[in-house]
DNA sequence: CTTTACGCCTGACGGC
DNA sequence: TGCCGTCAGGCGTAAA
């Protein structure tokens, strides 16, 4: 499942090959993904250098000279850079093709992501417009936590996946984190104190840091463009792991769902 | 304004 | 073996 660190990963990945690279043409297979593909992209690209390799939030920015390719992976999404000539297979949906005769290919089952074309500068798409910072951000700290939360009454969990709060923590990332920094998932934003906030941006931080090291986690569909998998699977102490023993005390891991999504923690660390 | 519910989509999995 | 219901979840939209 794409978060922060498998998104920066793959950006890491893709960037040598792609930036100051021509595409020289595109294959759309599959037009309707989160929003449709943009019609006319070959036309619009076909020819354009591909000046930088950026991320912001989840979405991957393959920045040309009068507009950006946002590429978002959603929850089913890989990218893959393959010689010219390989057969597409099932899912794979869009192929760019540069002058180096190599291919850059979207493979989205679930197709929650998108290939979006967006003219001008992206900062002011509808997509990114009004997003918190990015969680390495200096202005993502306590203090902004805190002041953010005030009067908030959904729960934690919920606030910190939130991407006009702080953006790229994703359902696992934030059950880790709050495991981490000892906060209950359900407890309300407006009911956490200052230096519980402090630690848990440090957690976020932590969490994501190692994540990026290892290559982001696998657990359903994400692979690193190479194909190998993500090693951080291992390193999760709290997601998919109800009824094991907490790593900290023995006690039993919880599951329960709070808006709509799994969350997993220890009620004897966290509180 | 905040909060909540829902839909998009496919594959995996459990029950029968 | 196969069919069907349920679940997974990022994130935008609509409704409360």
């Amino acid at each position: 499942m794409p978060e922060l660190p498998e998104v920066e990963t793959t950006r890491r990945a893709i960037k040598p090959l792609l930036e100051h690279s021509i595409v020289q043409a595109v294959n759309v297979r599959q037009r309707k993904l989160r929003w449709p593909v943009t019609h006319g992209l070959a036309r619009r690209i076909r020819g354009e250098e591909i000046l930088k390799v950026a991320r912001r939030a989840k979405y991957l920015l393959l920045i040309f000279r009068h507009g950006t390719l946002m590429i978002h992976l959603g929850m089913s999404g890989r990218l893959r850079i393959l010689p010219v000539g390989v057969p597409p297979g099932k899912h794979d949906h869009v192929d760019l093709v540069l002058t180096n005769r190599r291919v850059l290919r979207f493979h989205d089952p679930r197709r929650f992501g998108s290939v979006l074309w967006v003219r001008g500068d992206p900062l002011r798409s509808p997509q990114l417009a009004h997003l918190g910072p990015e969680p390495f951000d200096e202005a993502f700290c306590g203090q902004m936590l805190f002041a953010a939360a005030r009067g908030r009454r959904a729960a934690v969990k919920n606030f910190i996946m939130d991407g006009r709060i702080v953006v790229g923590v994703g359902n696992i990332y934030a059950n880790e984190a709050l495991f981490r920094s000892g906060i209950l998932p359900g407890r309300s934003a407006g009911r956490v104190a200052l230096h519980r906030y402090q630690g848990l941006v440090a957690a976020i931080q932590e969490v994501l840091t190692e994540a990026i090291e290892a290559g982001g986690t696998t657990l359903r569909d994400y692979a690193q463009v190479t194909g190998e998998p993500g090693y951080f699977e291992q390193a999760l102490q709290v997601y998919e792991r109800a009824g094991e023993p907490c790593v900290n005390c023995n006690s039993v891991i919880r599951r329960k769902v709070i808006g709509q999504r799994a969350s997993y923690y220890c009620a004897n660390c966290q509180r």
